[in-house]
DNA sequence: GTTCATTTATTCAATCAATGAACAAAGTAT
DNA sequence: ATACTTTGTTCATTGATTGAATAAATGAAC
């Protein structure tokens, strides 16, 4: 869109520079926020009275005197409304309620074994519904409701393929926003992931990101320059279906040797079937199995794990070669088998990668403490509640 | 970098919207511009009065009335100044002269055998010189000078590692800025493809366009959102290095299976010559001579081309279900070869791509005409010295 | 204890860009 | 000939930042 310039333009582009600095590096004097800003002190003293009178800031009283006048310090007030964020995970729904900066203040884990709408959307609505109950009194209330969702959205919020939900064609949005008259925001999980990484996981601070979520398929969220690349329909990371083996196994979607054949958790655990074909129990193993059989040093289980993580490392050097990224974060199921796969994927990186790429680059793993789809679901919903106003001069 | 507003920003804004709307549609009157802007009347004037002023913008007299006063119409003023590219190849340099809209008004073709640095650089700044002497005089004169090159560059405009020209660590910025006393941009030939195609070529109007360079290695531009992608450091769109056979041939870089062995025109003389061994001229051919002996009907060479079509279309492929993209261009040497290795491409696309991803996608081919990567390099001079300022909500 | 420079924050006139309204100029339609 | 339209300019108004002046509060020096 054309945004042309006016003086209100200006106050917004401002305000929005005083909030984001007192959001990100509180306590601050007003006069630090001048030097930081390089605005004049009389324009912060006058946004930052307006930002009082909104709630968004307050004087938490005097700060140290630097050898004149002691300052008084400002922060933002985190409290002034909550945001929800939403995991809609393959077999459970992780819920939770968040301050405006971002920070889990309630959370509620919902599992489901059958993944019909009809299930799970009632258990949807019924979670994001307990979060609100919980919520404290503010000013602004519940500013936003933001879901993850393991498929592929249009731009309205639509789901138009979850296929490990098996659902197709399910307009979220309407019925999300229907339910709970709030702002909503849909998400791609590894989208979600990434903008969680990025605001509040291990890549604080980072721009350009890439979020590889290793679940039952392959997703990735992609962060440039600080923002969600979605590409011109909205169908970009789908790098589960990057063909890695010219010749390669046959896949679902109509192609041959793509990663997610080779590199998923669904890979892992039908290779593990096949190695325990005869064994009892060995058709109901599962990743947690897994990695407890490594761990107790079976010899087959660890050579599989290494195996995977070779896989892993194919599609990731590639990556890194595309991107250039500072950050990749390995995330959801098969990231709990950190020690076992690490190893084989650094191995396969460093041999694959141009050393240029490798000089800035990190590889971490999703913490599982913090759930990095619930809370940048949540986040994005805060972002477009403060809807930033930023200059870009090219 | 952290840009405050005042009125000062406002006015570059508007008087950049103002210009920006006029390069794009004029004729207009300065009414028709208000509207289109939705900028005020008299603000409009008022910037028109300054434009014409600085000679960037001028009348050609009354337009036809639409029921009342005949508007005055508005020309960008095209040749108020002037901007070099260069496409500095393998073995040749291509320079031209073009105005400020980017249209190409002289072009010199110097070619070369030998690629050290002694030779070329003289021949550089001689192709320069001679665009310099040739170019009209103008009220601002020579406003850049860009450069695309075959190689990895640093953010200074240093070549790192061009392998092709066998060049490392060249600091072609300082060597060209201090031979002529004019802004310079070095930027890499796949980015300089891109932009070239963005603006005059195929991909017009597009901002999601990625530029494959089909050389004697394989390199990419990646156009996102309007703006050249450059990773964190500047190294990104090494495609060359994707993997797409996992236990593949050995490539230089300490990988194995990268892309470039199997789709690139090193991989297609390699096989060519295998092909003919035993005959005569068999290890002279080159990609000229191979379309030839396909379009006189040699089975051997056609099916030559089809397998190499085929590897170019994986790669492809994996483009297109990361990025998501408008459009693809494949571009360089092997573009010649279109119409031997157009539909194996399409059909390894076809059947190895997400339908999502296929709806608005188009692929094309560069046209040989114009030179995009010397066209793009000389936009990117004209484009930085327009300094364009926007505003971004996000 | 007094003086003085320093730091913090507010206030107010000055500046400057966009805007609305009035207006002038030049046309068309009836 | 008249009424209406369209184009473009002019000028007072609005509203934002800014510089300068000012006030308040403090620490350091003597």
């Amino acid at each position: 869109m054309l945004i042309t310039g006016d003086q209100h333009l200006v106050k917004k582009i401002n305000k929005s520079i005083v909030l984001e600095t007192i959001k990100n590096k509180s306590p601050l004097s007003r006069s630090q926020i001048s030097e930081l800003t390089g605005l004049h002190k009389g324009t912060v003293s006058s946004l930052i009275h307006e930002l009082i009178e909104e709630d968004l800031v307050f004087e938490i009283g005097e700060g140290i005197s630097s050898g004149g006048r002691r300052p008084v310090m400002l922060l933002f007030n985190q409290q002034a409304g909550y945001a929800i964020g939403v995991n809609l995970g393959v077999n459970f729904i992780l819920a939770v309620l968040t301050n405006l900066q971002g920070e889990v203040l309630e959370e509620k884990m919902t599992y489901f074994e059958h993944t019909s709408v009809d299930v799970v959307i009632p258990q949807l609505i019924e979670a994001i519904q307990t979060m609100i109950d919980r919520a404290p009194e503010s000013r602004y209330g519940i500013i936003g409701i933001g879901i993850g969702v393991p498929g592929v959205l249009d731009d309205k919020g639509t789901i138009l393929l979850a296929p490990n939900l098996g659902w197709e064609n399910l307009d979220l949005y309407r019925i999300v926003t229907e339910a709970f008259n709030t702002p909503v925001i849909i998400e791609n999980e590894a989208n979600a992931g990434a903008i969680g990484e990025k605001e509040f996981g291990v890549g604080i601070g980072d721009s350009n990101l890439i979020f590889v979520s290793l679940g039952i398929g392959i997703g990735t969220g992609i962060l440039l320059n600080g923002e969600i690349y979605r590409g011109v329909s909205g169908f970009s990371g789908e790098m589960g279906h990057f063909i890695i083996e010219t010749n390669g196994k046959k896949c679902k979607c109509g192609s041959k040797g793509c990663w997610e054949l080779y590199a998923s958790e669904n890979a892992l655990i039908e290779q593990a079937r096949q190695l325990f074909a005869g064994e009892p129990n060995g058709q109901a193993l599962d990743i947690n199995d897994l990695v407890a059989m490594a761990d107790a040093g079976s010899a087959k289980v660890i050579h599989l794990f290494n195996q995977i993580g070779e896989y892993i490392g194919i599609g990731i050097a590639n990556i890194i070669n595309m991107f250039n990224p500072e950050l990749i974060v390995i995330g959801n199921r098969l990231a709990v088998a950190e020690k076992w796969i690490k190893n084989p994927i650094m191995r396969i990186v460093e041999q694959s990668t141009l050393p240029f790429t490798r000089r800035q680059l990190k590889i971490s793993f999703s913490s599982p403490a913090t759930d990095s789809i619930a809370v940048g679901a949540a986040y994005t919903a805060t972002k477009s509640f403060f809807s930033n106003t930023k200059v870009l001069v090219d």
